[in-house]
DNA sequence: CAAATGTCCTACTAAATCTATAGGATAACA
DNA sequence: TGTTATCCTATAGATTTAGTAGGACATTTG
């Protein structure tokens, strides 16, 4: 199941990248137009912030606001930041790996070699969207 | 994540695969061989029987044993019984579709839109393996 | 029949994760 | 110097996950 924060998170980004980049969109604004609640969303924007991929103004005409081409902010990033790796266990995540504790041997573990298939599969589907392709509809 | 009640299954049901059709492993057995703590594995296995993947033979010299070819058996199957539905959000469930509660209008919506292309990337992975592919490692 | 073996089934629990909410600190603007 | 809006930490309720406990039931064997 995809988690709120990153369903939330989406709907985010695709409704800043449909906004100006030189003007910040108020937590309020979105917050009303995609029915989020509010401090969650806040929470959730934060750490796009803190990942790089919005800035942000304090006070009066404040708000949030892409730092990057839609067209650059491809989908893997985003679901990294917002939903953790790609990968479904840790003994085929590229950025994570881990070895599994009881799993004596990698190249022998069907769950392994099935899950390096679904992970490949997501990869491209997520590297082939950006957040432009997503702000189309 | 991949759960680990998903993971012990197909783990066990590759076990299973790689056994002859007609002789029942024992839970014991498969606990003992996978890592997998007895008590869980067991639940797991009776929800595998009650989906008509797994029969079963009580008393001594019974067990556990897959009753269709392994060939016949896929993924997609498998991963609905053990972990859920294939999609990520219910609203793009071929299965148990249900409408998003905050999401006034789907073919707007770019979560609607990225979850149908990781759905299908996912189906096709999970379609086109069975678990006599998963039983050759 | 009776004992041993192994599955069947329900209920329960500890821990982790998810989904928020509360409330004040901080910065920018008029 | 108010007002506006983000910043940040802490907390809490609900749900899910992962596993445990313990006895009922069926089957085989002596």
């Amino acid at each position: 199941m995809l988690s709120k924060k990153t369903k939330y998170g989406i709907k985010a980004l695709t409704y800043l990248a449909k906004q100006d980049r030189n003007v910040p969109v108020q937590i309020a604004t979105i917050s009303e137009v995609e029915n989020i609640s509010l401090k969650f969303l806040e929470s959730i924007l934060l750490t796009l912030r803190k990942n790089g991929l919005l800035g942000s103004k304090k006070g009066k005409g404040g708000g949030y606001y892409l730092l990057k081409d839609p067209k650059e902010v491809k989908m893997t990033t985003v679901m990294r930041i917002l939903e953790g790796p790609i990968a479904m266990v840790p003994c085929v995540s590229l950025n994570y790996y881990e070895k599994c504790a009881d799993c004596p041997n990698e190249a022998e573990c069907a769950v392994h070699h099935l899950m390096i298939q679904v992970r490949d599969s997501n990869l491209k589907v997520y590297g082939e969207t950006s957040l432009a392709d997503l702000s189309n509809y």
